[in-house]
RNA sequence: GCGGCGGUCGUCUAGCCUGGACUAGGACGCCGGCCUGCCAAGCCGGAGGUCCCGGGUUCAAAUCCCGGCCGCCGCACCA
């Protein structure tokens, strides 16, 4: 019977997802296109309020430390190419001839001959297919020739086609190109968060699953830039979550077919099943950010990626896994530690310094050896010759320069010998105040649409035969609806009105409707998880005040109207209806 | 991309097998009016359909055939 429930419970959502405007396939009047949505206007609020909240969680608690920027969605191909997505994000993928099945041509090639082609090219693999002859392992069909797939959405950028740019398949590459910029911004510390919310594109060869797996959605990221040799100091917060418990499946555990257990936040650094505090305080977060959007902790999980199964990127990869009634357990985020992989191959690729002067405590006195040339008697020894003499010369390691003057009393270099009267080392005393490091990188990603999508999962009540959006109240689409009692008395209609207005001046979003039965109203209202309700009845006209109604319990309390918005204010913070006013009695069955 | 199943007002669906009387019917929802003193009540009226798209067979196609698109499931894929 629950299993009946839940396996169509996806259908009920994408039904009233459709019908009440949450979202819905993209390009429908010319027939859609699979992997694009739409988010319609109820989603499209409830998505903002899951961003802001993300926001809260993430970077403004953080504030100190954490700065969100915006960097474009298209990027010159050297950013993919330094990023390793140019090279990695391809799959080379061959057909079989004979029943169309598509495989990965490396993966058959090393299943059928136990060899590893890790890193081999098109024409390689394509060579080893036809020498040893690989063949399709379902039906022994001939394979065709390799292709490459790559998954990033390829565009131009102006008008000549050789300005390659991609669509970013991630956040990341913006705040590690930014980086230098935002850190002088921020005064040249660390720790330094660096988070975004934005689009990005995948060229998923055949997404489904709804929004689940799109090819192109939404990205709330961070990414937290630490000194590796400090973990303490990278995370001055991290005694506030160390109590917080997660469920945690390593990858040994899941090796041995262990389930996910539970770990204080503590527990899962010391016992080393987290390998760096930071990732592990910032998954912390990420389960209370989730709790926060009515995701019981127990339909959660961390599950801890394989070495094979990482990005390249990656050291440690936890995805933060929320259970489905349709798909069962699917990704909402992946925690990963980056380390300096991106930061030194941007550095490799740009030339560009993005290391971070970390300052000594106490200056330190650093004694070394520097080679000193005398250029005049160079220049008039070796004439045109002597610039580029002396730049080599320059070069060399004061260390071999000593012991060849030394030995010999001249420097050997193009075959031609400076004399010592035009070299000489000399030994200074340099006062070092600190050092250049490459800060590593943690970060916690979250996929907006799936979020989303949970969130309404998890919402999703039926009472009474009625549906009933449950959103915990301060991320609810709309906040609240007024309503008259009665549609065709001008007096009622008018006083709604007035406190519609109201709140809409306060700063709420608000639904006013005076259509149909009072009944159809509070249920049309429930049906998109208005958490509110404001009804305007014979007594507010004798009295100044309205009902309050709660949408989980459908319980009352009458507010005074001129404090209609405060009251409002409190409850969507989470106030007891019963502490907003006073309780109006069991009203629905009465004659 | 392969295989299976499917696609009809906003939504859910009847009709399809067995081609014609289908001017594609119903329910819910939506809009307007009446009624209604608190949980999808009732009455009246109304709007709303490329029967997924294209081609074919036929005197005649929502219905049969082929191709495509989209969706679901399985396989493959998912840095």
């Amino acid at each position: 019977m629950v299993g009946a429930w839940l396996s169509d419970l996806y259908e009920k959502i994408s039904e009233l997802a459709r019908r009440r405007g949450f979202f819905w396939p993209s390009y429908e009047i010319y027939g859609g296109v699979s992997g694009f949505y739409d988010w319609g206007p109820y989603g499209v609020l409830l998505k903002n309020r899951i961003v802001e909240k993300w926001r809260d969680y993430f970077v403004r608690r953080h504030q100190e430390y954490v700065v969100e920027i915006e960097s474009p969605i298209v990027a010159p191909s050297i950013v993919f190419e330094a990023s390793g997505h140019v090279e990695h994000f391809t799959d080379p993928i061959v057909t079989c001839l004979k029943c169309g099945r598509k495989f990965r041509a490396d993966h058959l090639v090393e299943e059928a001959l136990g060899v590893s082609v890790e890193g081999y090219s098109v024409e390689e693999l394509n060579r080893i297919i036809r020498e040893k002859d690989v063949r399709c392992p379902v039906d022994g069909g001939e394979l065709g020739d390799v292709q490459v797939f790559n998954l990033l959405f390829k565009t131009q950028i102006g008008p000549y086609a050789s300005d390659v740019g991609y669509l970013r398949p991630e956040l990341a590459q913006g705040m590690f190109v930014a980086f230098k910029r935002v850190l002088e911004a921020m005064r040249g510390r660390l720790p330094l968060g660096i988070a975004q919310v934005g689009r990005v594109g995948r060229n998923e060869i055949s997404p489904r699953q709804a929004m689940i797996r799109l090819r192109e959605f939404t990205i709330m990221e961070m990414e937290y830039f630490i000194d590796p040799k400090d973990p303490h100091g990278s995370c001055p917060f991290f005694e506030e979550k160390s109590g917080v418990k997660m469920r945690i499946l390593t990858y040994d555990m899941r090796v041995r077919g262990e389930e996910p257990q539970w770990f204080t936040l503590e527990e899962a650094v010391e016992d080393k099943v987290i390998i760096d505090r930071c990732l592990g305080y910032w998954m912390a977060v990420g389960q209370e950010f989730m709790e926060s959007l009515g995701i019981p902790s127990q339909a959660m999980y961390f599950h801890e990626k394989g070495a094979h199964e990482r990005a390249h990127y990656s050291s440690q990869t936890f995805d933060q896994m929320v259970k489905v009634s349709r798909w069962g357990w699917i990704e909402v985020a992946g925690h990963s530690y980056r380390g300096d992989y991106d930061l030194s191959r941007h550095m490799q690729y740009s030339k560009a310094d993005l290391t971070v002067f970390k300052p000594y405590k106490e200056p330190r006195i650093v004694k070394s050896k520097r080679i000193v040339v005398n250029k005049s008697v160079l220049g008039r020894m070796f004439r045109e010759k002597s610039l580029k003499l002396a730049e080599i010369l320059q070069g060399l390691r004061p260390e071999d320069v000593e012991e060849q003057l030394r030995r010999q009393g001249c420097v050997l270099v193009e075959g031609f010998k400076v004399p010592g009267e035009a070299i000489e080392v000399i030994e200074v005393e340099e006062k070092v105040s600190g050092e250049k490091i490459v800060p590593h990188v943690v970060e916690p990603s979250y996929g907006v649409d799936r979020v989303v999508y949970v969130t309404i999962e998890y919402a999703y009540r039926e009472k009474d035969g009625r549906v009933v959006l449950a959103f915990p109240r301060d991320i609810a689409p709309v906040q609240a609806v007024v309503l008259p009692l009665l549609e065709n008395d001008d007096t009622l209609v008018r006083e709604a009105r007035l406190i519609y207005k109201d709140l809409v001046r306060e700063g709420f979003t608000v639904l006013y409707d005076d259509s149909g039965s009072i009944g159809r109203r509070y249920a049309r209202a429930d049906e998109i998880g208005v958490p509110a309700a404001i009804t305007v009845d014979y007594q507010t006209l004798e009295d100044g005040t309205v009902t309050l109604r709660d949408r989980d319990t459908w319980k009352q309390v009458r507010v005074d109207k001129t404090r209609i918005a405060d009251a409002l204010r409190m409850f969507l913070r989470g106030a007891r209806l019963e502490d907003l006013g006073t309780p109006v009695g069991s009203s629905t069955q009465q004659p």
